[in-house]
DNA sequence: GCATCTGAGTTCAGATTGCAGACTCAGCAT
DNA sequence: ATGCTGAGTCTGCAATCTGAACTCAGATGC
């Protein structure tokens, strides 16, 4: 509708399949026939989505070869697609806290550093740093007249 | 199909409405009317959205009353959905950063105590703090069976 | 050569969901 | 009584989703 960042980031990954074949994706499966297995998607539709994320720039393919095998694709994110980690890291933290039980995620990710586990936190430009959303941020005052 | 935190997200929240809805109702616009307007979404689908949030417990309807007028449904966040905030916040970040141009995002949260304006990092549990996913994190290992 | 297997799709029919626009319904206003 | 407004529901049609079957290319086996 309106043309502001979240509008075109749905536009892209505004639904429930590309959103796990990135996750799938971004945890290392490349190949068509595991993603199926990974995300549960019909055929079509993992079909659908590698085409429209690979137009959009999120996901690349390439060809490559297994020894005895013929040629195949591989699907990768680019770098815009890995960029979406966070997107998918905050979606599942938020999951954790807000929806009932099930096992733990499967997005966690790692610092290369230590090797710790990674939580999606905001910032401020002051420096304060908070996951508690409710109490310290506050969202900016609507324009009223600007549609 | 798997039942791990970012699957049960996508069951409430994801399809391209609820995100919209809910940045709107994050935003402070709360009748039916205005998030007709804000949304975009066609009314039936805004009245189902509002009918799922409502039961998976993200928004919750209060009846009220301005002084010449008959009584209307208020709609609010829960804090379950006030905390997708952080969520909004990261799409809307990484479409800024990697889909091109348009106007600048409705959905920049300010800290409360200082004003400034909040991003959305990753930290670690050893203290560091990175945008850059692409270098310094690493997803966790595949656990080849665990289907 | 010929049949078989496998990965990666494409095609099919049927069900679901999306959409724009018209309709409903309650209560206030004239 | 009639009209207006907010908040939906209904309708008819288009697009999308779904599971299952089908295709097609290349490697392998006989």
């Amino acid at each position: 509708m309106y043309d502001d960042p979240l509008t075109r980031a749905l536009d892209l990954v505004g639904d429930r399949w590309s959103f796990l074949v990135i996750r799938e994706l971004g945890l290392g499966a490349d190949r068509f026939e595991t993603l199926l297995e990974r995300t549960g998607a019909p055929r079509a539709v993992l079909s659908g989505r590698l085409r429209d994320l690979r137009e959009a720039g999120l996901v690349s393919a390439q060809d490559y070869q297994e020894p005895r095998r013929r040629t195949r694709q591989r699907y990768v994110l680019s770098p815009a697609g890995r960029a979406l980690r966070p997107v998918l890291a905050a979606l599942s933290t938020w999951a954790e806290d807000h929806t009932p039980s099930g096992r733990p995620s499967a997005t966690v990710e790692r610092h290369r550093g230590c090797g710790g586990v990674v939580r999606t936190v905001q910032v401020c430009d002051c420096g304060a740093i908070t996951t508690d959303v409710l109490t310290e941020l506050v969202p900016i005052e609507l324009t009223e007249g600007a549609a």
